[in-house]
DNA sequence: TTGTATGCGTTATCAG
DNA sequence: CTGATAACGCATACAA
């Protein structure tokens, strides 16, 4: 691959000449433009970016942490990234960090020294980042956001799902078909997303419904976790749920399969509704009533923010951090009916299903 | 953010010495190395690398093309991909081409331009690639491996499944349990991923087992498929499938809710196999019986060998181009089973179940 | 319209 | 041990 100097040499004019002729400067006369032109394709002459950046200081280079590009959701955030990366002209330098902070750290450093122009950071701390990795972060010069469940302390530029919204319409949609005693599966208030929990239980308050708390969530990571064991304690209570809110629909699935078990129907005795519109969920057996979070849409918006900002300092004004919440959307299909037993129960409610 | 010279003018030294210390040459005294640390670190100098790269000529940048990152086996091999390139000191830039191939051509223009030192191509088209953009591919100077279905030609490094164990295995293992009339869902033979349907034909006829064809796959994307309509055809035969080995586990999903819709149980009445382990698939009722493919390995295999083909070049030694194909491995659970009536039926095929 | 000179942030080759 | 100086591939202000 020749350097526009050799290309010069060949053509019979100065370097300067062709690196005008190549970027379709108006100064050139179009019979050398077309003649360099050629002769680049000719050559298969590829101007290096790496030498364009270093003098313009602009590498068009965007970097993601990631913790696990593997989960579907995290997947489909970094497509939203990639499309409007893309259509922006940037790249995406991708990382995962597997909430390994140490290797967060040392991968942010590698991407500073790639003087990619900003950073989009996805998830990669189980709890809100500290205080203190929010200041280093500020302290490099380049405009970063936090996608999903990383950051929120209002300073920092955040997109995500709107969990509250997320809350009301689980809690909604279920209250709406008749169901007055709801559980929650998955991680608890002031866990490792323990948003979600907090949102549902907000809105079943402020239903006046009982919050059956699931005291026995003991998973290792978010998706292991004993799905019969859960839902035995669930129906074991006095007033067992007639409707399970699952914080992910792989949990979902495993309650319907543990209920299944037991022989209870699905949604008859027992309504069940996910959350993030896995690929698989519609088409199970029943179908699995759904939250969509839209994780493209997220992604899209991160990147777009980081690019605005951007724009921002170019032009010498201050970018403003900002949360910005994704609405999500209910998915109806088959795994969420009315309860066996309507409410109220004319003679109270009825006895747990046997088991 | 200061450069070399900013800091050896700060440290009071030429702007070599400061590079010198910084990585770590033992010509400079311990004394002015540890000063000029120290300095960095309290600058938050980084070193650029782009300025680098363009010296040196070595990126340490490898560019990765993929389809579509939201699939499940995509992104896990894009994960595998990571693994071992982050394990090595190399960053991936990440495109996604939806099989679009003018888009395709492009981006490998925009990687080349920014110098990555090797390409890594995902399925970024339909058929085997043709010779004239292999040829064009072995034009740019730089190695490339193709992952999962992109081309074949012997002549080009391959990394994937090999197709022909899966279809041994799916084979075998329904064969194992009694079954002798099965039938495949997926892209036919000659289409876009024909290949599995290939192999297991060819199992099927070297165990001298009828091959019953599905005709009707007119699937618009590799997924979207009228599932009800295909297993109604497939029973429709006179010797109907007692066994349905299907391309990918999202449409075993869908067989296993279509059988079940005509209230077939599942094995019981219909064994079913998937393929590709997805996330969901033992969590479902049936746990689906599937083939796992490994497709991390698929990624950590190749991207290994771009960067073997990288040493190689750099001994001034050919990189051979190699076809890797990765052994599968069955995963037992619960969707198959010996058909019903055994085998052979004392009094010939059993009738049709009931539709 | 084109050419010359300079610089971007590095590393490397010489001297000293 | 350290310091000039050149070079990498390119863009651009200035001169012609």
């Amino acid at each position: 691959m020749p350097t526009i100097r050799q290309l010069a040499e060949l053509a019979g004019v100065s370097h300067s000449t062709v690196s005008r002729a190549l970027r379709d400067d108006p100064r050139i006369s179009p019979a050398t433009r077309q003649r360099i032109h050629a002769l680049a394709a000719e050559c298969h002459f590829r101007p290096n970016r790496l030498a364009q950046s270093v003098l313009t200081g602009k590498s068009s280079l965007l970097g993601m942490l990631i913790t696990d590009v593997g989960i579907d959701f995290e997947s489909h955030i970094l497509r939203g990234v990639l499309d409007v990366a893309y259509s922006h002209g940037y790249r995406i330098i991708v990382e995962e960090t597997a909430f390994d902070m140490p290797r967060a750290r040392q991968a942010i450093h590698t991407l500073l020294e790639q003087r990619v122009e900003g950073l989009l950071l996805l998830s990669i701390h189980r709890t809100p980042l500290p205080r203190s990795t929010l200041l280093e972060m500020r302290s490099h010069d380049v405009p970063f956001v936090c996608l999903d469940f990383t950051a929120m302390d209002g300073n920092t530029a955040w997109v995500g799902t709107d969990e509250a919204q997320l809350g009301e319409i689980a809690v909604q949609h279920l209250f709406d078909l008749g169901h007055r005693v709801m559980a929650y599966v998955g991680p608890p208030m002031g866990a490792y997303r323990g948003e979600r929990a907090s949102a549902i239980y907000a809105a079943l308050r402020r239903r006046h419904l009982p919050t059956s708390t699931l005291r026995d969530w003991e998973a290792e990571s978010a998706w292991d976790f004993a799905a019969d064991r859960a839902l035995a304690s669930l129906l074991d209570q006095r007033e067992p749920p007639t409707a399970i809110i699952c914080w992910e629909d792989r949990v979902a699935a495993r309650i319907i399969r543990a209920a299944r078990e037991r022989e209870l129907a699905v949604p008859g005795d027992l309504s069940v509704i996910g959350c993030s519109n896995c690929a698989i969920a519609e088409f199970l057996l029943p179908a699995i009533t759904t939250i969509e979070q839209y994780p493209a849409d997220i992604g899209r918006v991160a990147c777009r923010h980081i690019l605005n900002a951007l724009n921002a300092a170019a032009n010498a004004r201050i970018a403003v951090p900002a949360m910005t919440p994704i609405t999500p959307s209910l998915v109806i299909r088959e795994s969420c009916a009315p309860p066996r037993w309507g409410y109220p129960p004319s003679g109270g409610f009825p006895p747990a299903p046997a088991r």
